[in-house]
DNA sequence: CGATGTGTTGAGCAAAATCAATGGGTGTGG
DNA sequence: CCACACCCATTGATTTTGCTCAACACATCG
C-alpha cells in the first residue's frame, strides 16, 4: 500500500486527501466533476500494490478478471493481434488510468493488456468497485465517462491509421500523448521522454519500424522533435500540432471550474 | 409513433411485448440479459419517429443532444474528417442499436452521425432515458454493455485498418457487418445486398475508391462475393471469414440461453 | 566481453494512391 | 417520352508511399 511515486500539489478545486490512488481520482476529476464525499470513497478502496517489468501482461485476451488494475506509475498499452503475427497497439495508458473497467461488465476480455514500461499498478477487487458504482451515482457517472472518452480516442486513432500519412500520424499520436500526460502526471516542467521503442510506435501507428525510423528523422528535421542518444522528446509542440492538425475536442477535458 | 418496418418471431426466453422500440430491445439481449420488467420499462419509452433521407445528419460535431435516437430501419454511421479534407467512417449502424447514448453523459459530440440510407429512428428523450437508467440498474448495465461492444468494435477496427491488407480489410468489415446484422433483422433468408458504395467502403477501411474497386473484383474471382448489376452481396460467408481471419470473440453476443 | 535489443541506413519492391477518362443507371425536368 | 445531369462504377497509366530484406552500429546489461 504505499504511495504512489507521481505525487504533487493536489488539484484545484474540492479534493480528496493524498492517497495511494490520488493520481488516478485526478485523472477522473478531469473529465467528471465529483463531490468530495465520493472523492473520498474512491480514495477509501482497498488495494493492493503489484510491479511489474515492461512488456508484462496485465490482462490476457480470454481471461476473467477479479481486480481491475489501476496504474499509479509507468506506461501500459492494449492490444490485438491478426492471425499473421502482426499485432497492433490499440490504446496506451498513462499514469492515473484505470485498466480494465471493461471486466465490470464483460465476461471475457477482448485484448491484451501488457506493461510498457516498469510500472506500479493498484489491484481493486472488482466486488469493491462494484459495490462502490452501485451505491454512488457520481462514481457510476465517473466510469462510465472514462469509458466513454476512451471510446472517443479510439475513434480518433481509427481517423489517425486510416487517413493520415505518415509524419501526420506520427505528429498526432505524440500530441495526444504529451497533452494526456500532461493532464495528470506532475513534475514533468523539464520535459520528459517519450518511452516507446520505435517498434511499438509502429505497431501503434500501423507502419513499420523502419518507416517509423525514417519519419522521426524527417520530425526532427523541422525541429518539432529532438533526440539524443536514444532519447527522443517534443521539442516544439506547437509545430507538432500544425503538422498533426491536431485538435483536443475529442479527448472532451472538463472545463476548468 | 408506427411499428418498425422489420417485425419478427421475437426472440426465444423472456421477452418483451412487440412495440416500436422492440428491435432495440433485442440488440440488448444479445449481450445483456435483462428482467421481462426491466423489458416492458423500456418498451414504454415514448418516442417519436423521425424519417431521413440518404446522407442526412442525425447529429453534428459539436452538437447538444436532447434525444436519443435509436435506429429502427435503415443503416446510419458515424465520422470523422481531417483538415485536408479526408474523411474516416469510424462505425457502422444496423436497425436496433442506438446512436447517441454517448450524450446522455458527455456534453458535446465529438464525431457526426448521417444517415446511410432511408432510416427511421426513434428519438427517445434523453430525460426519459435518463429516469429509466436511474431507477432500473439492469436498464443501465445494457446500456453500459452496449458502449463497450461499440468500443470493441472500434478497437477490432483499429486493427483491421493497421494490420490487414486490402482483401482482408474488406473481407473483415463484410464479415463483421454481416454477423451483426443478423443478430437483429429479420427476413434476411434470401440474403440482402451491401448497402454501401465503394466510396463510403473506402472511407470505412482507409482506402480509396479506385481500390475498393478493384479488391471487390478479386474478391468475386474467389467466388466470396457476387455482383449483378450495381448491387454486392456476400456469396460464401465461409470463404469470407477464412480470407479475413475473423472471429466474433470481440462482438460479446451472448451464449444462447 | 559477448549477447541482445534497438536504432540506422541502403536498395529494391509492392501495395495502394493518384490522375484521368469513360460508361451505365437513375432520376428529373422539359 | 426524351434529353440531360449526376452519381457511381470501371479501367488504364503512372506515381508515391511505405514495406521488405539485409547489413551494420551502438548501447546496455548480464
Amino acid at each position: 500500500m504505499t504511495a504512489a511515486p507521481l505525487q504533487g500539489p493536489v488539484v484545484p478545486g474540492e479534493t480528496a486527501e493524498v492517497s495511494g490512488l490520488d493520481i488516478f481520482i485526478r485523472k477522473l476529476l478531469c473529465h467528471t466533476r465529483l463531490p468530495g464525499r465520493d472523492q473520498h470513497q474512491l480514495a477509501a478502496l482497498p488495494f493492493h500494490l503489484r510491479r511489474l517489468v515492461p512488456n508484462e501482461y496485465i490482462l490476457r485476451e480470454g481471461d476473467v478478471a477479479i481486480a481491475c488494475p489501476i496504474l499509479l506509475s509507468g506506461f501500459a498499452f492494449r492490444q490485438k493481434h491478426v492471425e499473421g503475427g502482426g499485432r497492433q497497439i490499440v490504446a496506451i495508458k498513462i499514469p492515473g488510468d484505470a485498466l480494465d473497467f471493461q471486466s465490470l461488465y464483460l465476461a471475457t476480455a477482448d485484448h491484451s493488456i501488457q506493461a510498457l514500461t516498469h510500472v506500479e499498478l493498484a489491484m481493486v477487487p472488482l466486488a469493491a468497485l462494484e459495490a462502490l458504482v452501485a451505491a454512488r451515482p457520481h462514481v457510476a457517472r465517473a466510469v462510465l465517462v472514462d469509458i466513454l472518452v476512451e471510446s472517443a480516442i479510439g475513434r480518433e486513432w481509427q481517423l489517425n491509421i486510416g487517413r493520415r500519412n505518415a509524419p501526420e500520424r506520427l505528429a498526432h499520436f505524440l500530441c495526444e500523448f504529451d497533452y494526456r500526460v500532461h493532464l495528470t502526471m506532475r513534475g514533468l516542467d523539464n520535459g520528459y521522454d517519450i518511452p516507446l521503442t520505435q517498434e511499438q510506435m509502429a505497431d501503434l501507428l500501423g507502419l513499420t519500424p523502419v518507416h517509423i525510423n525514417r519519419t522521426l528523422k524527417a520530425l526532427v528535421g523541422t525541429g518539432a522533435l529532438v533526440r539524443n542518444r536514444r532519447r527522443l522528446r517534443i521539442a516544439d509542440i506547437a509545430a507538432l500540432r500544425q503538422i498533426a492538425g491536431f485538435s483536443e475536442r475529442y479527448l472532451h477535458r472538463l472545463d476548468a471550474v
